[in-house]
DNA sequence: GTCTATAAGTAGATAGAC
DNA sequence: GTCTATCTACTTATAGAC
């Protein structure tokens, strides 16, 4: 039976959690405020404070939540094969982990200055882990000599912003799907890093 | 001689413009009040309003400005050869205009949502301009056959991505110069689409 | 768990004195 | 051109009723 106010945990935290993220990705953290959250979720705007201690531990959530979720799918993801293999199957596992969730991406790339100190050293640190899982794919390919690097760390970083990039113009219902953008990419990712077809 | 009222309009208008960029870049467009703005640059509130309209004004000039700046620099430094060399020159035309300028960058990729939607459709034109210039040069390296690409729309975007991602961590301190970072960056791209060294 | 009401502070922007 | 003062609206967060 439908009511206007009493217990609904189960259904508005999840609510809560899925407008924040998707108001933060569209207008940014800052622009947003608790009152336009509630008023997406259906509740006045003390009642977000049952789910949250402040709006500040709000996007601390959705970006540790997000970090956690992708360090997770990558363990479970993770590939045997020599490097060039090990390569491709971390840039496919990227594009479609992001491609699934790009909102996610865009408030953990973006938000990272409206993190209060302690909150951004620990987004950070999760960051580092899995930025290291392509770091030591590149330098095993590059000791082994299948890859042709300047700079791992450096390669490292350029990859990840190439591939962040594909969030920003990926369109469900444009001309490429999924497996076409995953080869494209790859493609690039293996000749910027001189591995052999 | 001192005075802490009357006429500095020489001197405020691009102290309010550069303290915007700097504010604008560090915090976000949202979270930086106009009260903040003033007090970095020394004067009250109320006095902005000479040289702004409003903060959306005060936005809009700033990415106007940065994309005007770079479509100006562009076109001086426009090179002559074949799709390679022209390659090269953009990417190390990119790199260093936006080391030298990294708050310029973040606000005009950064902010772009904090645009009113007549605002918006403006700064993407001038972005889409610029990336022509890329594009161009991969389509004429594909025609001519010393590229490999998949598809140089999304290869373009894929190369702006990569390039914009140097500004996240070079520091004019770190172990890498500029012409360190140029190098190891048109080597990944010059890889990246099938060029022959 | 959600509501209403409210506290306490800050936002963008303007008016008029100097 | 800058100041002070102010308007109106909105902000985060909390208290207490239901």
């Amino acid at each position: 039976m439908a009511r206007t106010a009493g217990s609904h945990a189960e259904t508005t935290g999840p609510k809560v959690r899925a407008v924040a993220l998707r108001l933060f990705a569209r207008y940014g953290y800052a622009a947003v405020s608790m009152r336009q959250i509630a008023a997406e979720v259906g509740v006045q705007a003390g009642a977000l404070y049952n789910y949250t201690p402040d709006k500040q531990g709000l996007l601390m959530s959705l970006m540790q939540g997000h970090m956690h979720d992708i360090l997770e799918a990558r363990q479970a993801t993770s590939s045997e094969g020599d490097a060039v293999q090990q390569l491709e199957a971390f840039v496919k596992f990227h594009i479609g982990f992001h491609l699934a969730r790009p909102e996610a991406l865009f408030v953990s790339y973006m938000e990272l200055r409206n993190l209060e100190p302690q909150n951004f050293a620990r987004i950070e640190a999760l960051r580092r882990d899995y930025e290291n899982e392509l770091e030591g794919i590149l330098a095993r390919g590059a000791a082994e000599g299948v890859f042709t690097l300047d700079d791992p760390k450096i390669s490292t970083l350029a990859i990840i912003s190439m591939l962040n990039g594909v969030v920003n113009w990926f369109r469900p219902d444009g001309r490429l799907g999924l497996g076409d953008v995953e080869q494209i990419y790859w493609g690039m990712v293996r000749r910027a890093v001189g591995a052999a077809e």
